[in-house]
DNA sequence: GTGAAAGCGCTAACAG
DNA sequence: CTGTTAGCGCTTTCAC
């Protein structure tokens, strides 16, 4: 993001100064600049000829200016992995709407789950000197975090840890949630269970691997790693895997879906299997969405509390940047089970005995 | 946005800037800005020196410098009005990718459907010296971005039209979507048509109610005011809207929703009713998602081509920026109409005829 | 080719 | 209480 581009003409009207007011209201500068930020003592009349002189200007302060003179700007920069993601949409709203209360504003980027743009963005931060940073991380053991604590420059990490760096965090349980579905699909007798998860280089995809595995410990499974799908979370990859899934020559008799993209696609996968829930195979995901409900039979899944994720990632971030200097926290909040119908008994003898698309 | 909190306490480290480079490379700041833009005449063997001296420091430029002193920043303002529309989403998604190529970041701002809140953040972009603000407005009658236009600052309205300001425009071509779906239902033999759309106070809303209108027109068919709906485009909305359409003594056959949360909204109406698509009621809904084609029977829809509708708003608005001055101009996209299976024959009898919820 | 110096708009010492 | 002034980090005349 280093900018080389020649100079953009300098505009033509320039726009109202703290110059400008202080000439019209009869005093100096310094006068003004306390009227503005009212942590001064100003005598009334004055105060009042200040005002007078804002209004009639419509003066505003350059926020630039400020941001250059504060050696910090009034943003809150947000990384995530996935705009398109509506988990991160919801997130995204969370934090805008706690932000914008507090009259901060959103840098937000996109990271499309590349560490190497994710680093750009990140040294892009501490080049415009945010006010904090809250990010999902795209690898657990990222390093490039260190850009923006070296620049003191308060960081959250959300939905993911940041191992490398000693950062607060905000995430779902989701070795919890992970278990909660597994552990149904297991309740209901299903022992032979394919798995499709985002990438374990990230904490929630190694994390909810961790919860399936303990569900089916717990219940004498033993896991089959041909079953097993680690991919990157997009709709596409989860078509692929579950495809591949239901082609196998012993396929399994439930999907366990770990990612809410991944489960659009394994739905369309079953689909395109002519295969049907629960009757064929059944299925759990990860996510609740808007629209889950409407879909017939309704699907099984773990909703995430994201607005409280969001909030909280704020909060803390908003504590670090009044001074907090405790040790990193991580707080952990808890999933929610949604039994729909999409989870039955295992098939009588799996899929092949049906008609295959 | 007008941030009175106090001083934030100067940071200790720090930051290495283009002096301390300037001293170890043993040369003045002049040239070491000049190296960094290279648009001027520098001896190699300085350069080189300069060079070395600014990677042995790891040295950044400091953005908020060099907005300051070019009166204008690297960012793109995008301002929508719901950030959990996938709509929007997906605009974002190009914006942001256009915007990251060319060396930009976002500031995005969810306006929430609310003019004042919009008004704050255009006012923001202007104290903040943006390059260039994109902007989908709350209202077809927004006055608050010629606050923009006094600044110099360039903007284009994306999906919706500004009609106060003269700026660029990037929109669907929302009558003739409207009209696509609207000529389906009647083709199909609907008369008794339900209409649910966003509000008319917005360019999408009101261009699509005309292209319904003109559907029914031609087709002979009388509009009857009794059966639209004119709403605030969320979910809730959609429901109540539909749920009371549903429940009309007289019912329509058919449902037109205006936009894709509204669908959603509709959706859960029609099976809260206990009603089947397409034997009891049919539909059709604006805008494609990516689990529409998983609903049975599958939604018929127009589709947007959003992320061209991201790409050329970027085109028009990086033209601006680099001091193009032709009046405006207003692209219209083309929409594509998806048929699936939500459109039957009008019920013998209207949904009276069935059980009720 | 290169350096010195002004200045972008603002805030915070420091005087008075 | 209020004014003067320095300076945040950078780019760009203007000299040399």
């Amino acid at each position: 993001m280093t900018g080389n581009a020649p100079e953009t003409p300098r505009r033509t009207n320039q726009a109202t100064t703290i110059k400008d007011v202080a000439r019209l209201a009869g005093v100096s500068v310094a006068t003004v600049s306390r009227v503005l930020s009212d942590h001064s003592y100003v005598r009334d009349e004055v105060r009042w000829r200040v005002q007078k002189a804002i209004a009639e200007l419509s003066y505003r302060p350059n926020r630039v200016a400020r941001s250059l003179r504060a050696q910090r700007s009034k943003f809150i920069g947000l990384i995530i992995s996935d705009i398109e993601n509506p988990f991160y949409t919801a997130l995204v709203r969370a934090v805008e709407d706690v932000a914008y209360a507090r009259q901060y504003s959103l840098l937000l980027c996109n990271s499309d789950e590349d560490p190497e743009k994710e680093r750009v963005y990140i040294e892009f931060m501490r080049d415009e000197q945010v006010a904090g940073v809250i990010a999902s991380p795209t690898e657990e053991n990222l390093t490039s975090l260190q850009v923006l604590i070296d620049a003191k420059i308060p960081v959250v990490a959300v939905d993911r840890r940041a191992k490398q760096t000693p950062v607060d965090t905000v995430m779902l349980d989701h070795a919890k949630s992970a278990y909660l579905l597994a552990k149904h699909l297991v309740e209901q007798g299903h022992t032979r269970i394919g798995m499709v998860i985002g990438n374990t280089t990230t904490t929630s995809g190694r994390e909810r691997k961790r919860g399936f595995l303990k569900a089916l410990k717990e219940a004498g499974v033993t896991p089959d790693l041909t079953l097993m799908r680690e991919v990157k979370p997009v709709e596409e990859a989860g078509f692929q895997a579950a495809l591949g899934l239901l082609s196998l020559p012993n396929p399994p008799t439930a999907l366990f879906i770990g990612n809410n993209l991944l489960t659009i696609g394994a739905l369309k996968a079953i689909q395109h299997k002519k295969l049907r829930i629960p009757r064929d195979i059944s299925l759990v995901g990860h996510d609740e969405l808007p629209w889950m409900s409407l879909l017939s039979p309704g699907i099984t899944v773990v909703a995430q509390p994201v607005y409280d994720l969001g909030r909280q990632a704020v909060d803390l971030l908003m504590a670090r940047m009044k001074g907090d200097e405790q040790p990193p926290r991580e707080i952990k909040l808890d999933p929610t089970l949604i039994i729909r119908q999409s989870v039955g008994q295992p098939a009588a003898f799996g899929i092949n005995g049906k008609a295959k698309g």
